[in-house]
DNA sequence: TGTACATCAGTGAACGCGCGTTCACTGATGTAC
DNA sequence: TGTACATCAGTGAACGCGCGTTCACTGATGTAC
């Protein structure tokens, strides 16, 4: 009874994760936008209407395919982070970033579809909250855990914070930067933005023709915002 | 003769910048990938087929938008520091910074379409090389204005370059930081990517939730990045 | 200035394609007595 | 353990749609003598 239940129950989910799997390496290959259930289908020798047995719509599929790439991403930075001392700031930072681009290097068609330009038509439900911000958690902590043993370096910039950053530093200490000050909040949100920025402008093409050693570019500048925030990997 | 011959020419200009405008207009709701000619055809009036008489195919129309695209941006940009005073560097950096996002926020589609995530199934041709250096050329005068008068600050910063950057630092001269040390032209282009990672984040919706006092934060941002550059906007 | 010819813009029909989604259906798998 | 019933997975056909592109064509606009 039970059993058999779940023997069902067990060839169903892994048909949703065959179905979602065949739609991965299409994505790889066509886009977000190219993504078809009738080709997905095709693939995997069933009717096209026998897709919504598993997915009610190809929304839906989509929100499942944007939630894996948040975890799939999310999971590839923890793991690089895990090796590391945890007292160990700019390791851990330095091993983040670098998992960061490695994984969007390898995936980036699904990397564009969380990170790039909004799906057309497509407007992305509730539940892509949770884990959008996993690498943020992974980011965030370290900055917490550094400022918290204070190993954070002073500040080498000084701009005046904006007025209403107040509440959004409230609400990221909440989230994933427990305890941190207004200004270091501010400066490790907008690092973050870089971090991805810089995978972004390799990813979409901007280096094409500019930067040739773009490891050893990533590395040098993620190093850099590293030190805007105060993680100093000299010591 | 040549007067009549203008007459044809000129109503054949007149509509290829009309079927253009339409199709720009249809980008802004629906995406780069629901860009239809028999869409833009239809709204003109047109039969879809008469379409081919000015743009022979979809794609070299994606290519006429994407050049378009760049000349705006870069266009918004330069408008906005030709009202600085030359000497101004950190109000020129801005200025152009501020630009960036304005034009980018007011036309995201289009900006999705030149800095986004590329076009699945479209590789753009070598002409959209020049038209997208422009907005470059605009960040990097200032630069390099500001290290020819003696302006720039020195680096706050202090992560040793990456090996292979000499020859990129090279060309970077040649095109569009002219007479900046490499360790500057390091930095620039970090900084670069960075602002276009704050604009992308912002309006690829990772701010939802996040950062309220838009305006501010970014101000505070590109201030902050211009600081690492050396424009101090305080001295 | 007038006429014969060439060029070009736009038409309408068609080709061949793929898409998302619905629906009535057949069998197989599970459940309850 | 056996049987009647309910649930579920997968089928196949269909609806209605839009797309890019080609092609033979009609008329209008321009050109050369």
């Amino acid at each position: 009874m039970n059993a058999s239940r779940t023997a069902r129950e067990r060839v169903r989910a892994e048909l949703t994760r065959e179905i979602a799997d065949t739609a991965r390496r299409h994505l790889a290959t066509q886009g977000a936008a190219g993504l078809s259930l009738r080709a997905v289908a095709r693939e995997m020798g069933m009717v096209s209407s026998a897709v919504y047995r598993y997915f009610p719509s190809r929304d839906d599929l989509l929100t499942a395919l944007i939630i894996d790439g948040y975890n799939a991403i999310g999971a590839a930075v923890e793991e690089a982070t895990a090796g590391c001392r945890g007292d160990d700031y700019p390791g851990r930072w330095l091993a983040a970033c670098r998992a960061l681009r490695t994984w969007a290097l390898a995936h980036p068609h699904e990397y564009a579809l969380v990170y790039g330009s909004p799906v057309p038509g497509y407007r992305a439900p509730e539940q892509t909250i949770g884990p959008a911000s996993r690498v943020a958690a992974v980011l965030g902590r370290i900055i917490s855990d550094a400022q918290a043993a204070g190993a954070l370096d002073p500040p080498v910039l000084r701009v005046a914070l904006p007025g209403g950053f107040g509440p959004d530093a409230g609400r990221l200490r909440e989230s994933v930067l427990p305890s941190v000050p207004d200004d270091v909040a501010a400066r490790a949100l907008a690092t973050w933005a870089s971090v991805f920025g810089m995978v972004s402008f390799e990813l979409f093409g901007q280096f094409e023709n500019v930067v040739t050693d773009r490891d050893g570019y990533y590395d040098y500048v993620v190093t850099s915002l590293g030190q805007v925030i105060g993680l100093d990997a000299g010591g």
